[in-house]
DNA sequence: ATCGGCTCGCGCAA
DNA sequence: TGCGCGAAGCCGAT
């Protein structure tokens, strides 16, 4: 059974037909470990009613390109066979606009004379307007479900978290309670009498989507895949995460964040599995781990826990308790009064957005790191720090800086348009989960980074050499 | 190599 | 009201 503390009902007394339960899947392109299509196929056994499921396709959605395109779709295919061995039909409604998403949704519901909507929840903000668009225009009941954090966002906490220390205490406090084994789909006996006909290969080429922005083909999306890579991390890799993950020149990082954005596997899973091959028995003790492991002994399992949950869950909740967090409006007081205070100080460097986007700065430092996203889809997560701090640097104002970096984080990151991205930029330009740092020319009091850190912690010539481009 | 100072504000103890 | 301490650091002194 589903905790009720997971779901959010909507429409409570809306009549309740005799027509199927239908799954809007968004944010979570997955059949299995999917609380909200568990939730969903409980309610049409209740209600004798089949379980049909519906994904919302928007060409080009957030400023995502032919690689993003590519890792979704393809994503989709896998969960359309994996309903599809359960019975469960599986429909799409395309959106090449842009613009009509919730008119085709809410047709959709209509057409298909929906009992009952449950849909999975995201705090970006354009699937929160469909969804409470959706939630005034049906006639029908809609259940919100969190099946992407382990402990719902407005469970883990009822504000704003001013960084990661205050919202850890609250996630140590449940996780044990909220980190549960998931149940198995099951098949569904009910014969739907609509057929679904999907053209995969029409999609994949769809012409509207910018070809630029070339496919990885480096990771394999699906929920199948997403599960080989957590294995093949579990299993090699993890053991040196704790004292490597921090160096852009190791591979030493789970590289399961495209996989999380897309929902391709459950935060959840990659809990429970790390939590088994770490051999701990209890779950809370584990993540206190993170802080009292000896220094010079530190646990990989702890730590690869802190970002995995307390930072996922503390990005998500940023982004659903602070809806302008693509903005500098989003920074704290003291970040926003020192950016004033330092708004007409000289900049070195400046560049422009198409400077940037073209890895034409000075430094190749920095260059190598906006290669590495262009080619590779997906930039070091320490590198990621360094990028934003940058831009903040060698741009006119911190408003310019967060426009160029969410532009090309969203257009380039397999992990982009995701609340991950959005804190981390915040963090890096607007001291958003970080405290003030001493007074310097354009940072004011938002914490530094320059190349002399890198140096000290990693081989840079190494990293710049394996990421830019051989001109001859 | 290592350490303290830099600096703000939350949350809790008192 | 005071105090401890924090998402990834820098810098200069030792």
């Amino acid at each position: 059974m589903v905790k009720a503390s997971r779901i959010k009902i909507y429409n409570e007394h809306a009549a309740v037909g005799d027509g199927p339960v239908v799954y809007w899947m968004n944010r979570e392109c997955r059949a299995h470990d999917n609380w909200a299509l568990i939730h969903a196929q409980a309610e049409a056994h209740a209600r004798k009613v089949p379980l049909i499921v519906v994904y919302n396709l928007v060409s080009g959605f957030l400023g995502g390109g032919l690689r993003q395109w590519d890792f979704k779709v393809r994503g989709l295919k896998v969960v359309s066979e994996e309903l599809e061995k359960h019975n469960i039909p599986f429909f799409l409604v395309h959106d090449k606009s842009g613009a009509r998403s919730v008119d085709m949704l809410t047709d959709f519901f209509t057409t298909h004379n929906a009992s009952l909507v449950v849909t999975d929840f995201s705090p970006v903000r354009s699937m929160r307007e469909w969804t409470e668009k959706v939630i005034k225009q049906a006639e029908m009941s809609v259940h919100v479900v969190d099946t992407h954090n382990i402990i719902p966002v407005w469970v883990a906490s009822d504000k704003r978290e001013f960084g990661a220390y205050t919202i850890r205490p609250k996630i140590y406090k449940l996780i044990a309670e909220y980190l549960e084994p998931f149940p198995n789909l099951h098949s569904q006996k009910e014969h739907y009498q609509i057929k679904s006909s999907i053209d995969w290969d029409a999609l994949l080429s769809a012409k509207e989507i910018d070809q630029s922005i070339t496919v990885c083909d480096w990771i394999e999306p699906g929920e199948q895949a997403a599960k080989k890579a957590l294995h093949d991390f579990l299993a090699q890799r993890i053991d040196q995460y704790a004292t490597l993950r921090n160096d852009p020149t190791e591979r030493a990082q789970s590289n399961l964040s495209p996989y999380l954005h897309y929902g391709q596997i459950a935060p959840a899973r990659v809990a429970l599995a790390a939590w088994e091959a770490s051999g701990a028995t209890n779950i809370t003790e584990l993540m206190h781990e993170h802080k009292n492991a000896a220094k010079d002994n530190p646990n990989s399992f702890a730590a690869f826990l802190e970002e995995l949950i307390v930072r996922r869950e503390l990005a998500d909740n940023f982004c659903y308790y602070a809806p302008e967090y693509d903005t500098s409006d989003c920074f704290p007081d003291w970040a926003q009064k020192s950016h004033q205070a330092h708004a007409k100080d000289e900049r070195e460097y400046t560049y422009t957005k198409h400077q940037f986007e073209h890895a034409q700065t000075h430094d190749a430092l920095w260059n190598a790191a906006q290669y590495e996203m262009v080619r590779t889809g997906k930039m070091h997560g320490y590198m990621r720090m360094y990028w934003a701090k940058k831009i903040l640097e060698w741009t006119p104002s911190a408003e310019a800086a967060m426009k160029i970096a969410i532009y090309l984080n969203d257009k380039y990151e397999l992990d982009g348009r995701d609340p991950n991205g959005y804190a981390g930029i915040a963090w890096s330009i607007g001291g958003v989960h970080d405290r003030a740092w001493f007074e310097r020319p354009v940072f004011g009091q938002i914490r530094y980074m320059n190349a002399n850190g890198c140096k000290a912690k990693f081989d840079v010539d190494a990293y710049i050499a394996a990421n830019t481009p051989k001109l001859f």
